[in-house]
DNA sequence: TCAACTGTACCGACTAGTCGGTACAGTTAC
DNA sequence: GTAACTGTACCGACTAGTCGGTACAGTTGA
């Protein structure tokens, strides 16, 4: 069994993404972690805590994410366009738990996901050598977050997608960015 | 002086948009709208029917919209890309403000948000004939109000950005698009 | 014509419940 | 013996919604 403190995390996490932020109170986090409420208040004193917890999760996950992009042999952009999938990754699941942080008010994730956002168009941008496209690009990933964020919350089943069918409308958006690379 | 219902959802819209759906409580609501929590409750005699009065005046600005975005005489791609820059309307202050509805559990604003969108999608479908590029459209138009999203909120200035540079922004990602419909 | 009444718009004090956080005595595992 | 908890009781701030009341324009009927 993980840790507690990741056990706290997961549930924190996990509470955002399906029932929102408003829903993710110090009770419901312990009880889903499985822990007492003391036991929570043990490993994060307070919920800012709590949440600067997730966001150095995500920290760190971005950048393991920023050198597999880097070095992705289809290249950043098809690797950038596949990854912004949601596809319930521990890094999709960060991304998203922030983003609804974010919406809570927290200042700490809005400079998280700024962060890791610039160091995407960064890295498109090097590999692209043509600034307008890799903000195309990067506008295209952010839509589909922007999607997963209103596809996913608020009590609806945990968003197991048809592969297949998904597969496809990657090829086709490829298609799409081959024009624009080109 | 508009009509206290109004002025009542026009406060609703400002607080969902400055400081986030946790600070539009029923108490800051009235204040903003300079009436008493007894006469908004007069007018909306719960907060889902708030909630409702904003989805309502988001689906009726939409409509217009959608009939202006068939009509546009640059087509109604480069129309959506230029629309979907956060300006401050009453369309973008209205989609703004259900999405951050949305983020706090409401029901009808998914539904309402996911009706607009399914409708500039129809749209672009229509005018270019073909799928693909209609997709990768919608998602940089969604990608630009993610960013709009992450600008915008917890007590920042209301953002007046730099409307030169913006455009110049807006005609490389025109040429971007003219690769892809071209 | 004027008293009685109706409906609309609104006020502000109050209630019941929720949430973040505190406190602390006791238990378990190494 | 100490770190890692559990369990429970509590507090203060806040929030949605309730409720009794006010003001006043317009209507009705003798």
């Amino acid at each position: 069994m993980a840790s507690a403190r990741d056990r706290i995390l997961d549930a924190f996490e996990e509470l955002l993404l399906t029932e929102g932020e408003r829903a993710a109170t110090l009770d419901a986090v312990a009880a889903r972690a499985g822990v007492s409420k003391g036991g929570l208040v043990y490993h994060f004193p307070s919920k800012d805590l709590l949440a600067h917890g997730v966001c150095e999760r995500l920290a760190s996950l971005a950048a393991d994410d920023a050198a597999l992009m880097r070095s992705a042999a289809e290249g950043p952009a098809r690797f950038y366009i596949r990854s912004s999938r949601y596809r319930g990754t521990p890094l999709d699941r960060a991304i998203v738990a922030v983003a609804r942080l974010h919406q809570g008010g927290n200042a700490e994730a809005v400079a998280t996901l700024r962060a890791v956002e610039a160091q995407w168009l960064a890295i498109l941008g090097d590999a692209l050598r043509d600034d307008d496209a890799a903000q195309a690009i990067k506008l295209m990933g952010d839509g589909l977050y922007y999607e997963a964020l209103f596809r996913l919350p608020t009590g609806s089943p945990p968003v197991e997608s048809d592969v297949a069918g998904d597969d496809l409308e990657l090829e086709r958006l490829f298609r799409v960015i081959d024009k624009i690379v080109g």
